[in-house]
RNA sequence: GCGCCCGUAGCUCAGCUGGAUAGAGCGCAGCCCUCCGGAGGCUGAGGUCAGAGGUUCGAAUCCGCUCGGGCGCACCA
């Protein structure tokens, strides 16, 4: 409809401009929009409004004139001129209707459209280190891309959904270590755990199951593994540096042994987070692993083709990325003084890998504490010789706990956080995902426990989902009455429906396959949400106001087939979000 | 200090590529079918859209400034 009536404006308007009335080279952008005021109609159009000043005149007096020349249509009944110099259009009702069989037909496919036109997507997100389990914090990145992901899928772009694994980095070995100190302590020895090591429970289960697997295998003695190390933070030394030389000390004392108990680790937390994953209804094609980038030369690689661009540099001993001669602030160490890659050089060559497999484009989805992190990638993507514009790096906030007025602090290292999975058995895997895509990803989310956890029915997808199950127990009912819906009869009588809860409804089913594409090219589920809400609103509104089950058939079986279609447009909204869509509560 | 995000009803937030009277949920005060599930619906109170300017037919929305909150400014990841 909106299309038919863009065509219809971009009609009048040549028409006038070759009569001279009007005399522009190009049309702006002007919009068509859904009125919110059924006084206003079903559509309003601004084009007079938009025109009115390179036409030197004023709005009302063009949209006179556009008026006059707009070409008349059959799903048309009335155009008006209103306010300022909006264009109203009223549309036919019989063209209303032509959404219920639309959406009887369709079925799932409802909604789904094909302007993503195959496109290549990839989309990164969690990629969170594997040195410990997932948190509350990346839930909402887990919730907020594969929505993401799935909204794109549904307009029609092929998304390649990737977790990038750090497996390389120091924070592994950290882990490595802990792990091992635990042991160690297992097998019975007493030392002192270090303060800039994991602490979490299940680092001492990992110790715990190497234990039992492998015996004594990797104890050392207490005496050795402390020897001569410098002093803890406590002790007045710096926790960085005693942290390094225990990593050293295993490295050293466990000889090849230590790759038994780092990859031990990582493969533990992988698997744990691959699962939480899975049951909270994200799924990847792709783990892929920053070690691999290393091994099989990929970072060397890309470092090669900067050094070909002659973007790199030594100096102090290691080398540099001259970033900033492409709008980052500062240059950036892409080997250190020791020898070994950054962070950074192993994503630059991933963001390398992501372009050579021929991406029309790329979506990071990062904490929004990466935000500085941005420039120097984009600089790197130019570098390497492509547009940066197939980059795009959604942020998302970060969610803070709170127990009632109390925040609940957060730090892996310490131990004490709140895991995805915690949450998830506390309020369930729909509230969580309901809870975390309700919001705007910029905006910081305050996720309140003992309010999620509260089973007081104040959990608005419960709201979406009833009016779900009471559309199915309305059949329910249709049934023990011995009745049976004659979807023909229905169609055929559609025109019966003519109370103002039926015609707002139409209205709003049909405004679904334009509320699922907006939130999908936008990246912003929450917008689907809200969608739903107001449809589930307008349902529960309608239901409250009229009986379905009527005692004349046609005008029943309209109605339920209007009402049919309401659950099914739930019911494909609740299945993009991934969460469940009961016939019963 | 510099950069990014944010500031809308008592609370939590929509609305932001400028458009008609700024919306919802929760909370609060009332009310609703002997009839399809009351996890619902209806009505009401509640707003200087942080502040003061600018752009224009029109600003919560765009621009610069001030104030307030969060985050980031590593040879960590």
């Amino acid at each position: 409809m909106k299309q038919t009536i863009d065509a219809l404006i971009l009609q009048a308007v040549e028409t006038l401009n070759i009569s001279g009335v009007l005399e522009l080279n190009t049309l702006p952008m002007i919009t068509i929009e859904r009125c919110r005021d059924p006084q206003h109609g079903d559509f309003a159009t601004n084009v007079a409004l938009i025109l009115a000043k390179p036409a030197k005149t004023n709005p009302r007096q063009l949209a006179e004139k556009i008026l006059a020349a707009l070409p008349a249509h059959k799903s048309i009944i009335k155009v008006e001129l209103a306010g300022p110099g909006f264009i109203n259009f009223f549309i036919n009702p019989d063209a209303q209707y032509a959404v219920i069989p639309k959406i009887h037909e369709l079925g799932r496919g409802f909604g789904l459209s094909r302007v993503g036109a195959g496109k290549k997507v990839q989309v990164e997100f969690v990629s969170a280190n594997p040195t410990g389990p997932l948190h509350v914090g990346h839930g909402r990145g887990a919730a907020y891309g594969s929505v993401v992901a799935d909204l794109l899928q549904a307009v029609g772009f092929e998304v390649h959904r990737e977790y990038y694994v750090n497996d390389a980095g120091r924070q592994m070995d950290i882990l490595a270590t802990s792990v091992w100190l635990r042991y160690l302590e297992e097998c019975g020895e007493v030392l002192p755990f270090p303060s800039n090591a994991y602490r979490g429970d299940y680092v001492r289960e990992i110790a715990g199951d190497i234990h039992k697997a492998s015996g004594d295998n990797y104890r050392r003695p207490i005496a050795t593994v402390l020897e001569n190390l410098p002093a803890d933070e406590p002790q007045g030394g710096d926790k960085e540096l005693y942290i390094d030389a225990l990593i050293d000390r295993a490295k050293t004392l466990l000889g090849s042994l230590y790759r038994d108990v780092f990859q031990t680790g990582l493969k533990t937390i992988l698997q744990d987070i691959e699962a939480d994953l899975s049951e909270f209804g994200v799924n990847y094609q792709l783990w892929f692993s920053e070690q691999q980038l290393m091994d099989d030369g990929s970072v060397e690689k890309a470092l090669n083709r900067l050094r070909e661009g002659g973007y790199l540099y030594e100096q102090d001993g290691a080398t540099w990325f001259a970033s900033s001669q492409l709008g980052d602030e500062k240059d950036r160490v892409v080997i250190r003084e020791n020898g070994q890659y950054t962070y950074f050089a192993s994503d630059i060559a991933y963001h390398h890998h992501k372009l050579e497999r021929g991406f029309d484009q790329i979506i990071d989805i990062w904490g929004a504490d990466h935000h500085g992190y941005i420039p120097r990638v984009r600089a790197a993507i130019r570098a390497l010789g492509a547009d940066d514009s197939k980059l795009t790096v959604l942020l998302v906030q970060f969610a803070s706990l709170y127990r009632g007025d109390e925040k609940v602090s957060m730090s892996t290292r310490s131990g004490e956080f709140v895991t995805l999975r915690q949450l998830r058995n506390e309020v369930g895997k729909d509230a969580a995902r309901f809870f975390y895509a309700i919001r705007r990803s910029e905006q910081h989310l305050d996720f309140d426990l003992k309010l999620a956890t509260s089973k007081t029915n104040e959990n608005p997808v419960f709201y979406v989902q009833y009016a779900h199950a009471r559309v199915c127990s309305v059949l329910r009912q249709l049934d023990e009455k011995g009745l049976a819906r004659n979807a023909q009869l229905g169609m055929e009588n559609l025109t019966s429906l003519i109370e103002e809860h039926e015609v707002a409804l139409l209205s709003t089913l049909s405004r679904y396959p334009e509320a699922l594409e907006k939130a999908a090219l936008q990246y912003e589920p929450h917008q689907l949400i809200h969608y739903l809400r107001d449809l589930a609103h307008e349902f529960h509104t309608y239901y409250n106001a009229h009986q379905f089950l009527v005692d004349d058939a046609p005008l029943r079986d309209a109605r339920l087939n209007l009402v049919c279609a309401v659950k099914q447009v739930l019911a494909n909204g609740l299945g993009l979000l991934a969460i469940s869509i009961p016939e019963t509560m």
